[in-house]
DNA sequence: GTCATCATGTAAGCCGTTACATGATTGC
DNA sequence: GCAATCATGTAACGGCTTACATGATGAC
């Protein structure tokens, strides 16, 4: 029930800042690096769903500056240091500004620490972009699931391709299928290495 | 209302020969490259539905499932059984194999050449893997605009890599990301340039 | 004063999943 | 005869999209 990607890519941004909804859609695609843009029609009820079950909460108009100032766009930026100036509480009228509580703090680590969750590659790469709210240890268990279902997958590719009952066109996609999974498997493995490193080693050695 | 990537995965699939639903589930993941293995309960009813609107028709040589709910004694039926296996090769009673219809043929193409269909990565892999189908100039037409929107995703990511606001964790998953469509980029080129190439120094016409 | 952008929300619906329910075939 | 696999289907629901509806603000 609570397994959805998009309620764990809200909550993270939160635990980081304050945010309005509207920013939340350009920061999950560029921070938390989703393949696709998300709709606001999926944002917003998301929001309302998270504020009734008590895990964000709107915040208070004065603790707002710092997110009114990071909006990313020039006017947005210059709007908000006029609105401030003139003396205006909430620059922009109708922004709603979410803070995550106590109780979404929970449930973010229960979320992005959830067993059921890495599988895909979107789970994943958002429960990497979020890594460093995860323990070392959490981290290598997703880690090291991630690897075994990818090594599965690329079996599975290599085995199709040698079949050979495919066109020329078919086999590209498999043959650039299984490079992809190689990439994600040698990304896997890197993560996986830093990981013991810093756990060995008190300082890191840049390669 | 017919963007379906499924439909078009299955039709494509009917295209080279009968296919049977529990044997189109594999087919798709292995043939047509498909990330995520399909589950039945999104074949099933999708057949229906293309059966249904005339796009596929049961194959004669097996008993429909309607026709053995309506037969008597489970004797007869047994009975019918092993006259089916005796006589026909493919002697599995219960399987419904499927067959393509004319009707179905022109959706099929209709559907691969689609100018709204090729946007996302499972869409495009999918026209591609089909792309014996369509003509040089829809093949080159589909490649150049996921080219396009490629080209798009790489300048967003790097613009995002380059702003510096995020913690190793995000950094390494926008940096993996970047590799991946660059890797997507390289692909569509060189799928660009054998078209070319067919185009200007061989013949045209292939199975 | 009007247009682009910022900002929030609702409604309908698509596409697919998981879980359930049933039965046939094959191999041991 | 029993288990594993093959095979087909339904029900309920989940998560997301598109399209719609509304309005403020800033730039020109």
């Amino acid at each position: 029930m609570m397994n959805r990607v998009l309620d764990l890519a809200i909550l993270g941004l939160l635990m980081e800042r304050d945010h309005h909804g509207y920013e939340i859609r350009t920061e999950v695609r560029e921070r938390l690096t989703f393949g696709a843009p998300l709709s606001f029609g999926s944002i917003y009820p998301a929001l309302a769903r998270l504020e009734r079950t008590g895990l964000v909460e709107v915040a208070d108009g004065t603790t707002s500056f710092a997110s009114r100032l990071s909006t990313g766009s020039l006017s947005g930026e210059r709007a908000s240091l006029r609105a401030l100036r003139s003396g205006t509480p909430l620059g922009r009228r109708g922004r709603k500004v979410y803070r995550i509580t106590a109780q979404g703090r929970e449930a973010f680590s229960e979320l992005l620490a959830d067993p059921n969750g890495g599988d895909d590659s979107r789970g994943f790469s958002l429960r990497i972009a979020l890594a460093k709210y995860l323990t070392p240890a959490l981290r290598i268990t997703l880690l090291e699931r991630r690897r075994t279902e990818l090594t599965e997958r690329l079996e599975e590719l290599r085995s199709t391709s040698s079949r050979g009952h495919l066109d020329d066109y078919a086999r590209s996609v498999v043959t650039h299928a299984t490079r992809g999974v190689e990439l994600d498997l040698e990304w896997v493995e890197s993560l996986l290495r830093d990981e013991h490193h810093d756990h060995h080693f008190a300082d890191p050695a840049k390669s």
